[in-house]
This record gives C-alpha cells, sequence and structure tokens, in this order.
DNA sequence: GCTTGCCTGCTGGTCTGACAAGCAGGCCGC
DNA sequence: GCGGCCTGCTTGTCAGACCAGCAGGCAAGC
C-alpha cells in the first residue's frame, strides 16, 4: 500500500496551464490579443497579482509575447516559439552544463555536417514537383564575404548568414533551431579568435575562409553529399584547431 | 542618419536578467537556495511584486524550481533544466506544428550517429594513457533488454539507459544534453508506437530491435566507427518510418 | 479643409500593506 | 525523552491605489 503524495499546485500555475491550453490547442489563435490582465481576473476569480505571474510564465516560455508598454499581451506564433525563449532555453542549457567548448564544436560539426549533406542530397533529388532548396540567400553571404576584405565584423556577419543559410536549406527546422544556439554559444569565442589576430594575417585568414565556404557552397549545388559534409567538417574544425585551441591552451 | 528605437524594459524584466545571469555564471550554484522575495526586494529595491514576477519568469525557464510551499527557489541545476521545460517547449512546438517530428528524428539520427562514431573511434585510438570508454553501462542496458520480454516498460526504460549509456561514452557533454532534450520529447511518440502493437507484434519488434542494438554495440567495442554510425542511423530511422510514420498517416 | 492640442478612458507596470497557510526551530511541561 | 505549543520565518494571495503611456474623440485655430 502506498500512498501518493498530496500535489498543491498555486493559483498562478493553474491559470498559467489554462491559458497554456487554449493557446496550444488554439482557442487563443496565433495573433490574437489575451483579454485583459483585468478581464482575466474576473473570469478565473482571483486576484490581478496571481493573473500577472502567469502571464510572465506564459510569457517566459514563449506562448505569449509582449504587445507593448500599454498593449495587451499577443499569442506567439510558432515562429517567435523556436526563434526566441526556446533557443534561449537552449543556450542556457549549454552554459549552465559547463560544456566544453571542444565538445560545442564538434556538435556543431555533426549538425552542420548532417545539415549540408541533407541540402545537398535534396538538390541531387530535386524533381519539378519538389524543387531544389533554395541557395540565393547562401550565394549572397559568400558575395559579401568576398567583398568584407579585413572587416572583421562584416565578415563575420556574412559568415553567420552563409552557414545559417545553408541550414535553412536543409530544410529541418529542428537542426536549425539547435544550430543556432550553439552558435549564439560559440559566437564569442570565434570572434575573439579573429579580432585577435593581427590585420595582415586575419585577411589571408579571411581569403582561406572564403574559398572554403565557396568548396561547400559548390559541393551542395553538385548535389554531392558526402563532399559537402566532408567540406563543412574540415571546414569547422580546422578553423577551431587552428585559430581558437591554441588561444584557449595560451590562456591557461 | 538614424535613430536608435527607444528600447524600454520593465523593472521584473532586469530583475530576471540579473538573476539570470548570476546562476548561469555560477555567482549562484546549482540547489543553492535563493534569498527570500523580502530580500531580494531590498537588494533591488523594488517592491515584492516585481520580484516575484521575475521570480516566475525563472521557474517557467527553468532556471529556479520550486523548493516547496515555504521554501525558497532553488537553483537548477543542468540536468533539471533539459527534462523540464526545455523538453516542454519542444513538445509545444510539435504541438502548433512548427516542427516535423521527422525533423526531430532527423535531429537524433545525426546526433547519434556522431556520438556512437566518436565511441568507436575512442576505442579504436584507445591507449593505455587513454583508456576506452567505459561501455559497461550499455551492455547491461542491452542485457536487460534481452529479459524484457514483452515488458514494454520495462524495455523501453532499458532502451532509453542503453542509448544514453552510447552517448555519455562519447564523453561529449554538449551532445548529451541536446540528446537528451530530443529524446524526451520524442519519448512520448515512442511509447505509443510501441504500446499500440499487438503482444505478439510487439515481442517480435522488441527482439529485432535488441539485435539491432547488439550489432551497434559489438561495432563500436570493436572500434568501427563508420559502421556504428550507419547502424545506428539505420536503428533510429528504421524504427520511425515502420512504426511511427504510419501512425502519424493514419491519425490525420 | 487640415492640423494642433487637449481630454478621457483604457492598458500595463509598480507599489503598499495586509492576511492566511505552512514549515522549522526552540522551549516548556510532563 | 517526548509530545505539544508558540514564535518567526517563508511563500501564496488579495485588495486597492497610483503612474505613465497610448488611442480615440472632439473642439479650437490655421
Amino acid at each position: 500500500m502506498s500512498f501518493q503524495s498530496v500535489v498543491r499546485s498555486p493559483a498562478y500555475e493553474q491559470v498559467a496551464a489554462q491559458l497554456r491550453e487554449a493557446i496550444l490547442d488554439g482557442t487563443l489563435a496565433a495573433g490574437d490579443e489575451l483579454p485583459a490582465e483585468r478581464e482575466l481576473c474576473a473570469q478565473f476569480d482571483v486576484s490581478r497579482t496571481t493573473v500577472r505571474e502567469a502571464l510572465r510564465a506564459l510569457q517566459a516560455q514563449g506562448l505569449a509575447i509582449s504587445g507593448g508598454p500599454t498593449a495587451p499581451l499577443r499569442v506567439a506564433g510558432a515562429e517567435s516559439l523556436s526563434s526566441g525563449p526556446l533557443r534561449d532555453g537552449l543556450v542556457h542549457l549549454l552554459r549552465l552544463g559547463r560544456v566544453a567548448l571542444a565538445d560545442l564544436v564538434e556538435l556543431r560539426c555533426a549538425l552542420e555536417a548532417a545539415a549540408v549533406a541533407r541540402a545537398a542530397d535534396a538538390v541531387a533529388a530535386a524533381t519539378a514537383a519538389d524543387p531544389a532548396p533554395d541557395l540565393a540567400e547562401a550565394h549572397a553571404a559568400l558575395a559579401q564575404m568576398r567583398v568584407a576584405d579585413g572587416d572583421l565584423d562584416g565578415f563575420e556577419r556574412a559568415d553567420v548568414a552563409f552557414h545559417l543559410a545553408l541550414v535553412r536549406a536543409a530544410g529541418n527546422d529542428a537542426i536549425e533551431l539547435v544550430m543556432l544556439a550553439v552558435r549564439d554559444s560559440i559566437g564569442a569565442h570565434l570572434r575573439d579568435a579573429l579580432h585577435a589576430r593581427s590585420a595582415r594575417a586575419a585577411s589571408a585568414a579571411l581569403r582561406q575562409l572564403t574559398a572554403e565556404h565557396d568548396a561547400l557552397l559548390s559541393a551542395i549545388a553538385a548535389g554531392e553529399g558526402e563532399t559537402a559534409a566532408r567540406v563543412v567538417r574540415d571546414h569547422v574544425l580546422g578553423f577551431y584547431t587552428a585559430a581558437i585551441a591554441p588561444q584557449e591552451a595560451a590562456a591557461r
């Protein structure tokens, strides 16, 4: 015989749960404004304090987003769900797990290799009914990299855009989401590594990186998944071992 | 000339941000109790309302967890972060239809393939100074699977333990953390797929799954990274296409 | 006509002070 | 030693109030 421990859930949690359910099952459609706080107080028969705490929870989960200083909260659509708090959650997880940079880089390799392989395969298997993924974004980013000679910030923006475009081209939202979070977590290290170099060395490094990007995009456009995966692996890992790892070692 | 739009952030958000930062950079260690609400009021010089809203946000993000009805919040560790709100976030995404289950499965394939490949490589490259990863956990889980004939719940527990042991053997914390979150959110679907089968069919399926696990573990123990990656890919993807995809199609 | 300014009514954001319920610790009488 | 009680903390909740900001209507002035 075993008794179950009594479960006590605070009122704000119950309010949040009901609202959450309404959002998830579509009773409250994306973009809709939630009822005003005082209105919710009346409907749930609780005080405004309670309602507000529930709303803060929903907001933190990304199910509702602020509609401005004096406007009611709006129901979030799926897009803001993946871009905002969920991504933050992954970043927090990685930060809180005190994950080593090398592990993050390896994860990024695995993700990006899978993404470009899938993108390339999609190109190879494209038909009229199922067109190839759009690589225009990636091409544009690559072009920006070429003209960003010496402009580290501009190059970095283009680099981010390039890799993001590739992952997006793979069409896997889950991989894209994790990829974004990983990049966020690695981002600061990458920046430091680039900025730490002399202008001349940096310029040479940028040219090499651009060349690698070029080869990668060509492989994808040609539908060569295996090649693309190998190139991106070498690219990411190469940059890490060449630029970041020595710095880390020196920092110790 | 371009002016930047004025950014106004509410007090509760600033409070939350500061607490979040303190948690993430370790100033507040996992398991610690946060200061009492009234204490925080004094430190931030805001009212209790504001503090409480900030705490609700942190709680919803999983960075702090309730320490009981009358106890202060406690700082969450990485493990509770991945199992709780992050998983919920992924589930919400699935429910809102933004991320297809197939995408998550593909992500899992990529992660797990990378992990087992690395584990196998570590086995192959093992030396006295750098011993091979410990596969005992995985062996134990596999043994449990063999004896769990027909016991779906037991099998599932063993399955989770097995895959988790493999990822852990790879020694990459980043992959492990993301893997946990992904598996948790796929978990429910896996369970449904297994339980939906008749006892006889399930028993056959379990035997096949066990055999696949066996082959996988052998490949890792033999240090054959490529083989292991291929096997795990087929294993995960195979189960999905065989068991889950048809159900999804039928549900529409 | 159009603009400008004001006024009103709504919103969220914040504060204050209060109370109940529950837990932990000490203290006391037995 | 042990049950019972009392005190002081905590969170959870409430009611009521105020401010700042936005939107809309409306009237005065060009």
